[in-house]
DNA sequence: ACTATATAGTTTGATGTCGAACTACATGTC
DNA sequence: GACATGTAGTTCGACATCAAACTATATAGT
C-alpha cells in the first residue's frame, strides 16, 4: 500500500539530508523552547503535562510513553521529576495491582497554562518565516515517517 | 527579509504540531540509526566522523561543534569516545596553543565507510514510503527553520 | 488450582545534551 | 612588557534517552 513509483523515489543523499536536518531542527528547538519556560520546567515534562491537559487525566504510565514514543523507563524518569514537582499525582490502579494512573494537579494545570503561553507566544515569530502552506506539506510528510518509523519498530 | 504576507502565516497550533512531529521523528530515527550501525558507535559519534570524512580532518573540536551545532562540552564528550575507540587522533595545533587539530585514523575511515554503508541500506526503503518531490519541498522548509533558529541564539 | 507466560513499572549503566564554572593560552591596549 | 579581555577546551551537575535485567502482579492453559 502506498508504494511509490520508481521514477519518483528520492535518493539516499536526500533522505539522509532530511534526517540530517531533522535532527539538527529538533535539537535547536528543544533547546529553545526550554530557555523559555517556566521553572525548572523540560521539554519532555511539558509535553507529559500537555498529552494529559489535551487527552486527559487517569492515564497509565506505559498508555503515556507509547503515546509521545518514549521507553518505560524514560517515562518513570520523567513522572517522578512531574511528582517531585507537585504537578501530577500518581495513584494505584484499583483494577490492576502492576499498574499506576497519572492525574494532573491543579498546581500542574496552572503551570501548563502558563508554558503553553510562553510557547506560542515563543513560537509567534516562526510565522513570520515559514508561510502555512509550506506547513501543510511539510506536516503529512513527517507524519508518514513518523508512522512508517513507528510501524517498523514492531 | 522574506516577511511574510499576514494572509499566509500558519497558525500557531500548526507550527506547534511541526515541532512536535519532528522532535518524534528525530527520536525514532535516532534510534533507529544507533541499532544498525557497527558496534558501540552512537549517532553523535556517526556525525563527527562523517563531518571529518566530508569535509576534511584537521579541524578543531570548536569547530566541529559549530558546524554540527553542539555544545563544546558535548563535542569534548564525543571526541573523547571516537578517542578511546580509535577512530580519531587528537594532536596540539601549532600555532595555538590552547586548540586541537582532530585527525581520522584509517580505523575511523574504515569503520565509517562501513557505518555508511549500513546507513544508506537501511534508509532506503524510507523511499518507498515518500515521494522525491515531497523530500524536496521539505527540505527548504526545513533548512529555513534550522537557519532561523540558529541565527535566534546569536 | 498450578504453572507458565505476559504485562506494568523500576532500576541500572552507558550514552547524550546543556549551561556554567574553571584552566590555560592569546591578544590588544596602554 | 603588564594587564585586561577574549577564546579553546575541560569539567561538573542536572536532565534526558535507551536497552536490559529485575520485581510484582495478572492471565491463560492444563
Amino acid at each position: 500500500m502506498n508504494e511509490n513509483s520508481a521514477a519518483d523515489k528520492p535518493d539516499l543523499g536526500q533522505i539522509f539530508r532530511l534526517f540530517n536536518e531533522i535532527g539538527i531542527v529538533a535539537q535547536l528547538s528543544g533547546a529553545a523552547f526550554e530557555k523559555v519556560m517556566p521553572g525548572t520546567m523540560t521539554l519532555p515534562q511539558f509535553t507529559v503535562l500537555n498529552h494529559l491537559v489535551r487527552l486527559g487525566d487517569g492515564r497509565t504510565p506505559l498508555e503515556i510513553a507509547r503515546a509521545l514514543q518514549v521507553s518505560k523507563g524514560a517515562m518513570t524518569n520523567t513522572l517522578g521529576h512531574l511528582e517531585r514537582s507537585g504537578w501530577i499525582a500518581v495513584r494505584p490502579d484499583d483494577h490492576d495491582g502492576r499498574s499506576k494512573r497519572v492525574d494532573l494537579t491543579d498546581s500542574g494545570r496552572a503551570i501548563h497554562g502558563k508554558a503553553i503561553a510562553t510557547v506560542m507566544g515563543e513560537m509567534a515569530w516562526i510565522g513570520d518565516i515559514v508561510q502555512a502552506h509550506s506547513v501543510e506539506q511539510v506536516l503529512p510528510v513527517l507524519e508518514t515517517i513518523r508512522k512508517a518509523l513507528d510501524a517498523r519498530r514492531s
